[in-house]
DNA sequence: TTATATGTAACTATTATAGTTACAAATATA
DNA sequence: TATATTTGTAACTATAATAGTTACATATAA
């Protein structure tokens, strides 16, 4: 199971996006997420690093550099997930054997593709899209 | 990132499946993957738990239950991953937060439709496909 | 009967994740 | 200006997953 990060990226760029004339400070959204704020400040600081949002030392809250409809998951994903490979491939496997000598390769074909559905997908979606889910 | 148990699984398969007379040993099996031969047994285990091979304590060797083109890469991925949720969403987030108690429900629709997309080309693509790549 | 292989438990090392404390530097407020 | 608050980040901790390893009972083959 890949892990939270983007679950609680997502909740804190609609926390923002929701409420964008308050300035919503780490520890206001960390209770939100029920956790603590340096988690908050740790994703936040990524996805301002991805340019998806402003902040400064000392002020508080922090802004979309873009409207929720030109944000897409898989921005947020690639702002919050350091590894570009979705699936593991095992090391080092035996050149002597034909199958030890490609299988690198032949996975990599194949996970690439199954990669390549999941990021169409998630930038399929913006994070309105998200948002939209609240309005019943 | 994903394990990297559906990459050897799948060169556990296809060794299998290249070589149907020889009977293939979890010593032999681990040269080709470059690991102990009980992470071979513990893999091959859960694959036969999902019903996509056959073996004997004792004897030499796994048999496929099925033909390769018969096996999607969904399958054997369900063999090896025992979580049902491809993203972890944070738990317990504040139902005094309209946005903290919504927020499960809607990424759990959107992880919903992110995880179908991947399965969806997982299942897409047969061991059989897989094996193609050797040939090249 | 002896050797070999599987199946599995148990232990270890490594790594990722998330939570926490602490604090410097920047900003806001009184 | 002085004080309080907030961000940004380093450092530490606890927990869990992963993969490697040793050990061994049980089953099968030679």
């Amino acid at each position: 199971m890949i892990n939270s990060r983007l679950a609680v990226a997502i909740h804190i760029m609609i926390l923002i996006a929701s409420n964008p004339l308050e300035h919503m400070s780490s520890e206001f959204i960390a209770k939100s997420v029920n956790t603590n704020p340096v988690v908050i400040r740790r994703i936040t600081s990524m996805l301002k690093k991805a340019g998806l949002l402003t902040s400064h030392a000392g002020r508080t809250g922090a802004k979309l550099t873009k409207n929720p409809e030109d944000i897409t998951l898989l921005d947020i994903f690639k702002a919050v997930e350091p590894k570009d490979e979705l699936f593991a491939i095992h090391e080092n496997p035996n050149p002597n054997c034909p199958v030890g000598k490609n299988i690198q390769s032949a996975l990599d074909s194949t996970f690439t593709r199954v990669q390549k559905a999941m990021e169409d997908e998630l930038s399929s979606q913006s994070l309105k899209d998200v948002m939209g889910h609240f309005l019943q």
